[in-house]
DNA sequence: CAATAGGAAATTTTCGAAAGAAATTGAACC
DNA sequence: GGTTCAATTTCTTTCGAAAATTTCCTATTG
């Protein structure tokens, strides 16, 4: 319905301009992705080809190939020769991403406590030091709420994870653990647009610095407590979600 | 060099004839994956997009579809404005493919251990015959090395080593240990062909049995025998394989 | 001789239109 | 009333050419 369609033909900045995109395949990706995590598109609506057209600006080729690259992602389904969809939200897709999600950051976070060196822990105090400075800005202006703040305090919070297990060593293992983290994103951000109000009393900051401590002592629980701590956001979402019926 | 260009123009059978493809994309990315796999398209060389036309007689669109999800697989790399390559193989990627196939179906297993019924104790023991009388086959006829026999071989063990995990209960862990098998995969099937003569004594057979075993009488044994057997053969894969230089 | 600018060639990327399938409509028929 | 079939419409998919960019080569300059 709100189609802000950039009219077209300014493709020849992009190149140097920016940090990155390079190129419009690129572009769509990027905008595709975020517009699904942030709920912007439906889950489990068709993606019409022509409306995606006209909603950014762009032609079949980037947007094709940035929804094949989605559907390698677990975001965009597609059928043979009926085109593409927003994948469907369901309590059985959340709880698989947790679950494969933590199964993915245990193993990460127990390489990472192995091998870790000094840069590695400055790291994560450093994240974690973000991270609580952002909550406490966040709740002194808990009265506005800004789309803003949501996005930041969310970057934060996985800059504070992806902290945790950065020295693992396998690329593999923080590719998924990337993907996992938008993918449960979906779940997350809708649910905590909602609950702004009635908060059902978690002290998130503790479970950080819970998980902190025992990652910086290089403690086994340290692994328990993330499972914890992503189990725990599992339920309250499983809770506090309109789930679409039964089918 | 060899490139056998079908000529262009024999798309409208596609549809029906066949059981699947549908889409050209879907051609291209089952090919592309098939040569980049079996090593018909050399490991880290550039993948020129005429090149790729001519080879199989499609045109821009299609292909860089297929690129694109191939990428998401770490199967192709891609830089910005400077096109694609076949990814390239190392030591680093198949110890790091490795582990993290053996995370994946360790847990995998456990589960499908956990709440495995009769149909998948059945497919497992199916399996396992199957790959048993192929590799009866294939050591009668040890003379003539036929690539066809090769791939049979190949897609037993994958149909074996799937039932094993096939009742975990999630769709990301079985997708997952389907792309960890197609990359590893890489490495396996080069190695294969050329150690038809010096082979050092491994009872392949032996092993798969001894898996199969421990699951069936749903022992914690059985992940363990898994993990060595995935580790087993990375090590003479690893012995037995001429590596690029050091860069 | 190294370094650099300029320009030609090669290559990737994007577009818009054409071709191909599926969904839809509506009329004719049981 | 309900079904089937064909025409129409909508949508996806593919193509080939145009635009944008990089790469390669060469001549010029310090």
């Amino acid at each position: 319905m709100v189609a802000a369609a950039k009219a077209g033909n300014d493709r020849r900045i992009a190149s140097e301009a920016a940090g990155e995109p390079g190129t419009l395949s690129e572009v769509a990706y990027q905008r595709l992705r975020t517009d699904i995590v942030s709920g912007a598109l439906d889950a489990g609506k068709p993606l019409r080809l022509e409306a995606l057209k006209q909603r950014y600006g762009l032609s079949f080729s980037p947007l094709r190939e940035a929804l094949m690259r989605l559907q390698s992602e677990r975001l965009v389904l597609s059928t043979a020769l009926r085109g593409f969809s927003v994948a469907p939200l369901s309590r059985e897709e959340m709880k698989d991403a947790t679950e494969t999600r933590i199964l993915i950051e245990s193993d990460a976070l127990r390489r990472s406590m192995q091998g870790g060196d000094d840069d590695w822990e400055a790291g994560i105090v450093a994240a974690f030091h973000a991270l609580s400075l952002q909550a406490e800005r966040q709740s002194r202006l808990s009265g506005e709420v800004g789309a803003v703040d949501m996005h930041a305090m969310d970057e934060r919070h996985y800059q504070f994870h992806r902290a945790l297990i950065a020295h693992c060593g396998s690329p593999r293992l923080l590719d998924l653990a990337d993907q996992l983290y938008v993918e449960t994103q979906r779940y997350r951000l809708p649910c905590l647009v909602g609950r702004v109000a009635g908060t059902p009393a978690r002290d998130v900051a503790a479970e950080h610095q819970q998980i902190m401590d025992a990652t910086l002592r290089r403690s086994e629980d340290a692994v328990g407590y993330l499972a914890e701590h992503y189990r725990r956001t599992a339920e309250i979402i499983e809770a506090s979600t309109v789930w679409p019926s039964p089918k």
